[in-house]
DNA sequence: GGGAACGTGAGCATTGTGTTCAGCCTATGG
DNA sequence: CCATAGGCTGAACACAATGCTCACGTTCCC
């Protein structure tokens, strides 16, 4: 997928306000309606971009406390059933199996800090836990930010080559 | 905030299609219009929706590898100088000050486990970071899921979704 | 009971959407 | 050197959605 400037101002003006609207976006931009339509088209089919979703925030809605887990599984269990168990947890808001000596990391989100050895408890219980080391998120400096990686990507398609 | 069902349902639906517009969601919720329009201004209002943006995905943009990192900085340096440096590296898309044994983590992707080395060395050249250790992400199960939390508060418990 | 907050259904003018089309430009390749 | 393909343009069209306002019926609680 090659981008190009004009994809990422798109893409920069749906994230500021994704009401923004093909026509008025199109307008802003100069370039024809039928242009950004067909960029965002192309953009989506790509993957590129997933889709339009509204942006929760958790720390609005009851729980303002956060914390990053580390997990280590039991030798000889796959990393799936963890994955399942820990898909039931609604406060686990991320999710990865990593490389090194723990296995799983997850992010979750609590109430408080008491809640949140609630929350803590209940990965540890999970079948084919073993060990779990935690930290708790002082300062969010930023979260999701890829759009300056995506300028970055389509800034440099004229300058280096890909 | 009070949050009830019918919000949850109207983040649901606006969730799986940010496109699909306030009447469209009215009518499949059998509410009406004002009703919808107004319980997402007021979720707007209080922060719970953030604002609508498109999903980027930095893996399909030629970023497919990710990681990781865990940063210790130097003592006596306050937090503040490496959050500034690091901000710079367009690679590094979430980053948190933590409590514990490092000082801040921050989640990277790379094109490849060679840019990965690269993007590493970034971080570790930035001014007041004294060591790094990162692990690599095999596998993400998911990533900013915050809806079953959300149906979850809105009284959904007892209900099975999806 | 009075009042506030909420949901309803309806109305209105305005605006955006999806879609299609022919024409034009530029880059690429035979 | 010309031909072709792909992208961008501006326009057209019917249709649908939006923002806004209103009067009215509930429900809940002081």
């Amino acid at each position: 997928m090659k981008i190009d400037e004009l994809d990422v101002r798109i893409v920069e003006l749906f994230s500021e306000d994704a009401g923004i609207g093909v026509l008025a976006a199109s307008r802003l931009l100069g370039v024809a309606r039928a242009t950004v339509q067909s960029r965002l088209d192309k953009l989506r089919a790509a993957g590129v971009v997933q889709g339009m979703a509204p942006t929760l925030n958790p720390a609005n809605f009851g729980y303002p406390v956060m914390a990053i887990v580390s997990i280590e599984i039991v030798q000889g269990m796959g990393h799936v059933p963890v994955g399942t168990a820990l898909r039931e947890i609604p406060e686990i808001v991320e999710m990865y199996t990593v490389s090194g000596d723990h296995d799983v990391m997850v992010r979750v989100v609590a109430r408080s800090n008491d809640d949140l050895q609630r929350v803590l408890d209940s990965v540890s219980s999970a079948s084919a836990v073993n060990r779990t080391r935690s930290v708790v998120v002082l300062q969010t400096h930023f979260q999701n930010r890829v759009l300056p990686l995506f300028a970055h990507v389509g800034g440099a398609a004229e300058r280096n080559a890909e």
